[in-house]
DNA sequence: CCTTGGATTTGATCTTGATCAAGGTAAGGT
DNA sequence: ACCTTACCTTGATCAAGATCAAATCCAAGG
């Protein structure tokens, strides 16, 4: 839910569009043009680590365009994915040293990064910043736990319908549910991703898909292009209250 | 984990405990003195809602004494705990109106409670305040997506040996996995509340409970009360690292 | 055009944990 | 002491999803 807020907020910016909007919606210019200068772009790889679990960080920033996952791995290879990192979202942990997750680009990412140091300070100066930062780990929060009722209660069915549902909602910048019928958008993860965003196996991933397909829910072009001839079916299929989590 | 890192932080204070350590652990005197102005405490009997999702609430605080669930539910009455709250621990959302989850009382609580609004305005001023907080967020963040590992990935046996070991870390301030053998505490949950906290039926937390005291890995006296005699033991049936976490 | 390898789909079977159904246990009330 | 009630344990059975095992698809490269 939160994410799709994120997504929605004020209007962007020239220089770093997403930058702007995720940390920056309150600061004054002065702080504007420090961040500017501390600024830096980089662009990874799909399937690429960008930062391992443990690893010393000495960035923070944001995703510009592209998906970047959170996820841990056990030590016999079980794999969780615990985030998904959108545009706008933020990467990194002000006030932490070392990673707790790793970060994988999904597809071809783009960071917008700041070193960590001088954006901490700024952090301590500024409360325009740093209350906006508590706002966004706060979203981040609320998406983490209404992601733990899924995996904990949901079935196979309910978690891919969800999954179809917040990507669908991304790509379209629906603001309602029932807003349009007939929602089309490509999918940024594999099967085997999905699987680990959702705690199922690969097989289970596909199968659903397969039925909701069968059943007219959704439509497939090659393995990645989805349409939905009727969100709120599709909605329906997701286990949550019809409002979709629009009160939060 | 972090839950832990919190209760081994620095040592309390004598008017408010819990609150000190939790939220003012940089405060400044004046900042100290204006949150005592504004504190009160309240008692809530086990099982009480203290919040209901989707309530306007008006107040933060911090948990004194006892347990607190934030908790889920589907329309069809799935339950999902989406966190515990233990004593040091912050409820509330500065900037945020409505509850997103339900707060209740898994046995009794002791809450001290600050009005929101001037808290929230302290905050704005406070850097020491809001960067303590964002940190704490922060750790929350970690241990939900802690929790996501586990709900989506571990199996009962290692969803009930992983509990165990958090409550027994708790309960026995444990610096280390490895510093105490025998170590003995209180369930401060249910069977239930157990299952809506791991994502399973309360038949299975009893079965893996039993199985766990069959094999000596851990013993009971009565329901609740529980010793481990060998706490490596038990953290090597939860799937997790053996150095318990340290790093994060 | 053909080959190749990764990703995906599909099928058959198995396992874990859910569900359904009794019993057991202990604290509190009468 | 006896009953009530809430909570817990245990057993039998079932089903969702995991696992194992092929096919199939398809994009990239030769």
């Amino acid at each position: 839910m939160s994410v799709q807020a994120n997504l929605l907020a004020e209007s962007s910016c020239e220089s770093c569009p997403i930058r702007y909007r995720a940390v920056c919606a309150r600061c004054e210019e002065d702080e504007l043009a420090l961040l500017d200068q501390m600024k830096s772009y980089k662009t990874y790889a799909p399937g690429q680590t960008i930062v391992w679990a443990g690893d010393k960080v000495q960035f923070v920033g944001s995703v510009v365009t592209g998906v970047a996952a959170l996820s841990q791995t056990m030590e016999d290879g079980r794999r969780q994915m615990v985030g998904l990192l959108l545009p706008s979202d933020f990467v990194g942990r002000p006030g932490r040293d070392y990673a707790p997750f790793d970060v994988v680009a999904a597809n071809e990412v783009t960071l917008c990064k700041f070193a960590k140091a001088p954006f901490e300070e700024l952090l301590g100066r500024s409360a325009s910043i740093s209350s906006r930062l508590l706002e966004m780990t706060l979203d981040e929060l609320d998406a983490a736990r209404e992601w733990m009722l899924l995996l904990g209660r949901k079935t196979a069915r309910e978690k891919i319908a969800s999954l179809l549902t917040i990507l669908a909602r991304r790509d379209a910048h629906l603001r309602l549910a029932s807003a349009s019928s007939n929602v089309r958008f490509d999918l940024p993860l594999s099967r085997e991703a999905m699987a680990d965003y959702l705690g199922v196996t690969l097989e289970t991933v596909s199968r659903q898909i397969s039925a909701l397909k069968r059943e007219g829910i959704i439509e497939l072009e090659g393995k990645r292009h989805v349409t939905v001839p009727d969100f709120a079916r599709l909605m329906n299929e997701t286990g949550d209250d019809s409002d979709g989590g629009m009160l939060t």
